[in-house]
RNA sequence: CGGGGCAUGGUGUAACGGCUAACAUGCUCGCUUUGGGAGCGAGUGAUUCUCGGUUCGAAUCCGAGUGCCCCGACCA
């Protein structure tokens, strides 16, 4: 893309007022507006990695897990809630129809999922059965904050799988695991997030929870470096050594970390609530098996940023970026020569090509914010040499490549 | 919801109770310029968050409200 077509213009400024590096990077380079507390837009550079943090679930969610994506509705009845006993929730933002009938909007999507699995789900013949859907939450926080760490409205990746018993939920849960694994590896974060146990509410001993390690985290955990994995402050108290291999609580380490992801074994608590069951091989009506399975993609994005940004700008994974290579010309000549390149390539790679009509300082200044993987400048002192010299974001030397032999870094 | 901070052109800031609210940046036009936010010139842009009060006079003082940020509480 041209980035004089790009909507958005970068600031030198950050933004009045904002702390948190992923609210500053992520305004300042346009690829968010702030509606108002925890109530952001993504804007066309910002939605880009959104699609792609999205992408990645998927692959997981249709390739590993096997599942179907589904879109449920934002709107919901509260009855719904008052057969679970959420309707007391405190996040609920609640609203009516004219009619007078009330509503709440979707913290979740249990209340939704169950009665509509209900339509489906009648025999053991009919199970298992997994649904996810990425969809807008909506949390009436007492405090939004750290930018898009915690909002009021945040798009939100959720799974809920369906089982003839806990056996099956159980092996699924497992799966489920490796698939979490997968994604925060994929985004490049998975040297930094770490499988915690939480709390299991009244039905499981734990669920389990990806913190990723940072000080915008609003988490407690203790970490095992061993066994890669941690336990949350909240439980800190009954398990107070490692899980996996024994290790006390004194050998752990204490770090801030963001809750990325969740997986929860549900068990039975929501198909009781909505009576979900089904018609075992002898004729015997039996509950559903649930777990539910989240991420929450904005979440991911500034967790992101929060690992890998330095004090220059952004610096994005490659998978996640939402543009691979950033193209820079210095001079008449090397703008020709640019055009040419980007004529050339626009069609098989994700590339910014700079084309505005703005000192180098500039622009340098603004690859660096935007953090693109790769910045290839041109130049006469490159062309000279029938080369171009590309940088890897985050990196100090850059190299020297023939134009030539662009096309393997395609 | 408790505590703290802040609110002034699009953005970031300045301004003792007193002249036409200043500076930088952005934006527009012209010329020049290109290896790290470039130069000269001419323009443009404000209900100083809102409401009320004190005062001869309020961006400035007082009261209330609203919004934003931070700490805490809360948080499948």
């Amino acid at each position: 893309m041209r980035q004089s077509k790009v909507f958005t213009k970068t600031t030198k400024e950050d933004p009045k007022g904002e702390e948190a590096k992923n609210a500053r990077l992520l305004m300042r380079a346009g690829f968010i507006d702030k509606e108002m507390a925890g109530v952001y837009s993504f804007l066309p550079l910002g939605l880009k990695v959104i699609r792609k943090i999205e992408a990645v679930i998927r692959k997981e969610m249709n390739e590993t897990l096997e599942a179907s994506e589904i879109f449920m509705p934002a709107l919901h009845p509260l009855e719904s809630y008052e057969k679970t006993g959420r309707d007391d929730l405190d996040i609920l933002f609640r609203t009516e129809l004219a009619t007078g009938r009330s509503l709440v909007l979707g913290q979740s999507h249990e209340e939704v999922v169950v009665p509509l699995a209900k339509n489906h789900i009648f025999s053991y013949r009919d199970l298992p059965v997994y649904l996810y859907q990425i969809q807008n939450k909506f949390r009436n926080e007492l405090r939004a904050k750290s930018g898009i760490l915690r909002g009021r409205e945040f798009s939100m990746k959720d799974l809920y799988s369906f089982h003839v018993d806990e056996k099956d939920l159980n092996d699924y849960y497992e799966k489920s695991k490796v698939a979490y694994k997968n994604i925060f590896e994929n985004v490049g974060i998975g040297e930094d997030t770490y499988m915690t146990f939480a709390d299991g509410g009244t039905f499981s001993k734990y669920s389990h929870e990806f913190q990723t390690i940072t000080e915008a985290g609003e988490d407690l955990i203790y970490l095992c470096e061993d066994c890669r994995v941690a336990v949350n402050e909240e439980i800190i108290d009954e398990q107070d050594s490692c899980p996996e291999c024994g290790k006390k609580k004194s050998s752990l380490k204490k770090k801030k970390a963001i809750e990325v992801g969740n997986i929860f074994k549900l068990k039975t608590k929501f198909s009781d609530a909505f009576d979900l069951t089904y018609t075992d091989e002898d004729g015997e009506e039996k509950p559903v098996y649930m777990g539910c399975y989240g991420i929450g993609v904005g979440r991911l994005m500034g967790a992101v940023l929060e690992v890998t940004a330095d004090e220059k700008g952004m610096i994005w994974p490659e998978e996640i970026a939402p543009f691979k290579f950033q193209l820079i010309a210095i001079g008449e000549k090397a703008e020709k020569e640019a055009e040419k390149l980007y004529e050339e390539y626009k069609e098989k790679i994700d590339i910014l090509y700079d084309d505005r009509e703005k000192p180098v300082g500039e622009k340098f200044a603004d690859a660096d914010l935007i953090g693109l993987p790769y910045r290839v400048v041109i130049s006469e002192k490159t062309l000279d040499k029938n080369s171009v010299e590309i940088k890897k974001r985050g990196q100090a030397e850059e190299k020297l490549v023939k134009i030539d032999n662009l096309e393997s870094y395609v």
